[in-house]
Parts: structure tokens; C-alpha cells; sequence
DNA sequence: CTGAAAGCGCTTACAG
DNA sequence: CTGAAAGCGCTTACAG
């Protein structure tokens, strides 16, 4: 790899020279600066993130810390993250931790060692006080998809009113057993929509019929929704609807009603508060409250961008979109 | 952030004794050490992992260039590498392509340029000369999921086999029409595929019905799935059976032949050529060719991390995963 | 318009 | 057992 140095001594100027050709900080005459370029491309020189960033103080990298990729928003939410960061120059340093805390926390560990100018996190909420540190060190910190401290930038959807309204919904079309497929409500998320579902209950006179895990981990799986179906129909023989937190639980709960040979939407109604695309595709397309995943993924790296860039004190700035009920035939 | 100095100038050494003593690289008398610790502790000192990378010119990071996450295998490539990265201590820093060699040479640019140590790359095939030149300045590659150069480390799937052996189990079911919808014929695994599919047509004396793309781009969704299976069946009023490339694309078939009222398996047979879990909750569970997306990731972050750290010249090496036939509903 | 020097935060021969 | 010095590849006041 040629360094300026090489740089230099093939164009018979100094470094700093050659640093200013190229980043174009101060005038050059015009033919040192044509002696410098064809010394670059002689020696094919690429200058040394990594050198520049020392001297700068600015990594231009973002850490991303979510649970995981495969069959979930985030995957979409990563994408839109990658996007925006990419078009203003900054690289993307990816860390999965399966919601579990111990994973969290050495990942943290890491990206604070100078890996990083600014953190995305969608946090399993155990970790407060070590990010609350991490960004009192200086680095930007926004929260996406869940918030768990109002101190630190977010960008999410209304939960509550997004199961608030898909309740509502589902009572507006006759149903009166709702049931819901909820993860864990240690994570915020979880639980705002938990608090909606009960709000719309309350306003209509029902009562709940739930499945939610105590544990912490894995919950939004394929698996999970499949069996909460069944625990949710042991629960209440009148069941006529089901709520499920995430598209993969209502895809796995799909695939139980069809095995218990219960017609959807006919018999059970089913609704799922994560849409996704692949809800419009399914065999029986899944009506679906959608949120702008990959959207809210852009706006959270401008968010943490602006926050490393900006120089000002800092404001916590929070984004809350809606979701979109989107009617579909299994509801 | 405290730096080194500064931990030096409180624990009253010299910075010398204190990189010793953190990195554990020479003898440090115990008292000396302890008042090191206790001064690392008061300034909550963590090292800064660039200016370590600078002096040793390395950077514990290896860069994955993928075409996208969002409903793809590589979603689950991806956490496997990052799963084996974290245990080695290297970070994971991700670019997304949509397939676009022109976004790729972007990336490959950016991260050529000391970002990383080592590159795992499923690529367009546009930008081989610009890989090997960066192969060339030192930085380790690894093909995953898609091979185009067999100078360069590679963890793939057999697909040419895959194609083979799905179309077999269709003709032995009964199958003599069989389509298939497939991926751009100008990246390896779509086309290997393709000729899999064809040498088993040839042994089996039945001609092809295809519906393969010319673009490049973004040919693997729900909807493209979907024409292409009603492509199939207006190219072939018999077609009983159809393999489909991708997940996706059997999800989108499934759905055109529903609203068509067609009934799978009975009249038309489908197989998913790259299985993912989220054939087995299916409506209509989906036969697929499944594989190793995880396992493949973490082989490929090893690869990677061991040339990397390996001095001896290297020789590429090539990992061949087989996919395995599961049975389902559908085919 | 350009050079010489200092420094970003660390590691590592070289002495002693 | 520990310090002083050089250096990784760059940028940026400071001179001239």
C-alpha cells in the first residue's frame, strides 16, 4: 500500500503538500497538483481512513446494535441505516445480540474503544446506564424502533396507539374475543402495545386473553406465534381474533388455525402490528398495521449523523411515526 | 476520553509501562501494575482501538459486501459472520447493493481504504478486476454464497446439484412439465442452477420452461415470484411443478397460484431451491432445498479471519456446502 | 504557493 | 523491571 509519503517523494513535493492536493484545503499551483495526481495513480494510492480518522478524531462509522437480521424488521431497518449512511460518507459497523444482555454489553464495550462517532441501538433495555455513559463520552446515541430512555434520541412508532387501533378495528367488524401474541414486556414496545390492546378493551367492555412469555429471549419467532395460537384458543373456546405483535408470529399462527382447521377470517380474524411486505404474499394475505421500517432506519442515521456533525450542545430529538392499517384478507 | 497519557501521568509511569501492562506483553512489577489498574478504573480508561490498528497495522474489522438483507439468505449469512467475528474479536462492518456494480464499486473503494482487514463479499461479478486488485494489496477475500473467482477464498452451496436433485424428486413424484423461475443467469449460483436443472431435464427427456430475467436487479422478491409464475403457466398450460430460485419467490408463486385456484400440490407441485425456516409455517408448507445460511456465514468469517492472521502465503480455499432435500406440503 | 514541525493515541525495539 | 524515542499515516497551524 503507498502511503502520502510515496506520494510525495514521486512528486518531489512535501506531505502536506500532497494532503492539501487532495483534500483541496488551501490553493495548490496548478502543476503540482498535476504531478501529485499522476503520482496517486501511478502508485494507486488510497489514503488511510483509518490514519485520518486519528488525526480527526472522527471515525466516520456508525455502530448499529439490534437483536437480529433474518426474519425480522430490522433487517429492512439496517438496510435504510446503510443507505443514508452511506450517501454521507460513513460506514456501517453491525452488531447482533439476540436480546441478551451479556452479548450487549461486550458489543458496547467494544464500539465505545474508538470504533465508532455515533451508536443506532434497538436495546434490550438492561443496558441503561452503560449507554448513558457511552454517550456522555460523546458519542451520538439514538434509539430505534425501541426507546427506553428519553434522555437519548429515538425514532419509533406509537405502539399504544397502534394497538389501541387495530383492537378497535377488529371489534368494528364484530369481534369480541380478541386475543393477542405479545413478546416480552420488558421491552417497551411489547408493552405499549400490550397498553393500547388493553385501552381499546376497557373503552369496549372485553376482556383480555393474552399470551406473553416471561422470558426474555427469541420471542418474536415463527415458533412462538404457532404455539401462542394454540394457548390463546385453549384460553378462550370463543376466540374470534388475534392480535400478533410481529409478522412472523402471525404467520406461525396462520399456520396453527389452518392445522386446527379454523377458516381465516371467518372464524378467527388475525392482524399483525409489524407488516411487513411478505404480509401482502401470503396465501391468505395477512391484514397488517405497517410501519416505514426502512424509512425510520434513514431517519435515525440522519439523526445520529447531524448529532456527530453538529456541533451545538445537544437537544434529544425524538421521531415517532405512525403505522398504517393496511386491510388485507385475514382480517 | 482519557488516554493513555493520561493514565500515565496518575499512575506516575510512563506510557510505555502502561500499554505493557494492559496488553500484558512484558513483566510489570505487581505494585507498579496495580497502581496502573487503579488509575485505568478512576479515569474509566478505554484504549482506542484506531490508533492500536495505525501502530499495527491492523484494524480487527472485516467488511461484508451483500446485495441486501430484507428477506434474503443473507440476513442469516450475515449473523452467522458477525456470531463468529464478536467470538474472535473482529467487528462487522456491512454494505448493502441492491445488486447495483456501481454502488459495489463504491463500497469496495470505501472499505479498500483501511477500513478493513479482510472482505466477505457476495458480489455482482462486475467488479472482479477491482476485488483482486484489492486481494492483491493484501486484504484477505472470501466469496460467500456466490463464487466468480476461484483465485479468491469461497463458501458456496452445490448448485448445479441442488437444481439436479430438486428436479429428479419432481419427475419421481410424477412431474413432466416443470419450470422454473430463476435469477439473473449472469450470477453464478441462478445459473448453475439453471444448469442443474436443465442436465436433469436432458437425462429425464423432458423439455424446459423458464422464466429467467434479463435485468439484473432486484429479482428475487414476492412480486417477481409471482409473474413469473404466471409467466410458467401461459408458457405451459401442463405445468405441474415449479421450482423457484428463492424463498421469496415460492411465497409469491404460492400466492398467484391461490388466486389462480390452483391446488398445490396436487396440480402443480412447488420447491424452493434456498430454504429458509419460514418454509415449515407456511399455509401450505413448502418442499425446499435447504441450507446452511448460518453455518455458511460462520465458515466464511473463519476463512477470512484466519488468512488474515495466518502469515503464509495464501492458497485459496473453497468450502461446498450440499443443500438437503425437506419434504413437505407443497411439492 | 509550499515546507518543516508537531501531534492524533498507541506500540515496540533499544537501552539501562 | 522501566523509560525515552521513533514511528504507524495522516492533518494543520506556523512560517516564509
Amino acid at each position: 500500500m503507498a502511503t502520502l509519503k510515496d506520494v510525495a517523494r514521486l512528486a518531489c513535493v512535501d506531505v502536506s503538500t500532497v494532503s492539501r492536493a487532495l483534500n483541496n484545503t488551501s490553493y495548490v499551483h496548478p502543476d503540482t497538483k498535476a504531478r501529485i495526481f499522476a503520482a496517486v495513480k501511478e502508485l494507486s494510492y488510497h489514503p488511510n481512513i483509518l490514519a485520518k480518522g486519528l488525526r480527526q478524531g472522527k471515525r466516520h462509522t456508525i455502530g448499529v446494535v439490534v437483536p437480529r437480521l433474518h426474519m425480522t424488521v430490522f433487517a429492512e431497518v439496517v438496510q435504510g441505516i446503510e443507505l443514508e449512511a452511506r450517501e454521507a460518507g460513513y460506514a456501517v459497523i453491525i452488531c447482533t445480540t439476540e436480546d441478551d444482555p451479556k452479548i450487549e454489553k461486550e458489543s458496547l464495550a467494544r464500539l465505545r474503544n474508538g470504533f465508532v462517532d455515533g451508536l443506532i441501538i434497538a436495546g434490550t433495555g438492561h443496558n441503561g446506564k452503560l449507554i448513558q455513559d457511552i454517550h456522555a463520552t460523546g458519542l451520538s446515541v439514538t434509539q430505534i424502533i425501541r426507546q427506553q430512555d428519553n434522555r437519548l434520541n429515538s425514532v419509533v412508532v406509537n405502539y399504544e396507539t397502534c394497538g389501541y387501533e387495530a383492537t378497535k378495528y377488529l371489534a368494528s367488524k364484530g369481534c369480541s374475543h380478541i386475543g393477542l401474541i405479545n413478546g416480552s414486556m420488558k421491552i417497551a414496545p411489547y408493552r405499549e402495545r400490550y397498553n393500547g390492546y388493553i385501552r381499546a378493551l376497557n373503552e369496549l367492555n372485553l376482556s383480555e386473553t393474552t399470551a406473553i412469555p416471561e422470558s426474555v429471549y427469541s420471542l418474536n419467532s415463527l415458533e412462538y406465534g404457532y404455539n401462542c395460537a394454540l394457548e390463546l384458543m385453549s384460553k378462550n373456546p370463543y376466540l374470534d381474533a388475534i392480535l400478533a405483535a410481529v409478522d412472523v408470529q402471525g404467520i406461525g399462527a396462520m399456520r396453527a388455525l389452518k392445522e386446527k382447521g379454523i377458516q381465516v377470517p371467518s372464524q378467527i380474524k388475525l392482524i399483525s402490528l409489524t407488516g411487513h411486505i411478505i404480509g401482502s404474499m401470503l396465501e391468505t394475505t395477512m391484514t397488517s398495521m405497517e410501519m416505514p421500517a426502512k424509512q425510520m432506519g434513514r431517519q435515525a442515521a440522519l439523526m445520529t449523523i447531524n448529532e456527530i456533525e453538529s456541533t451545538d450542545s445537544h437537544i434529544p430529538r425524538h421521531l415517532v411515526f405512525s403505522s398504517a392499517l393496511v386491510e388485507r384478507e385475514s382480517g
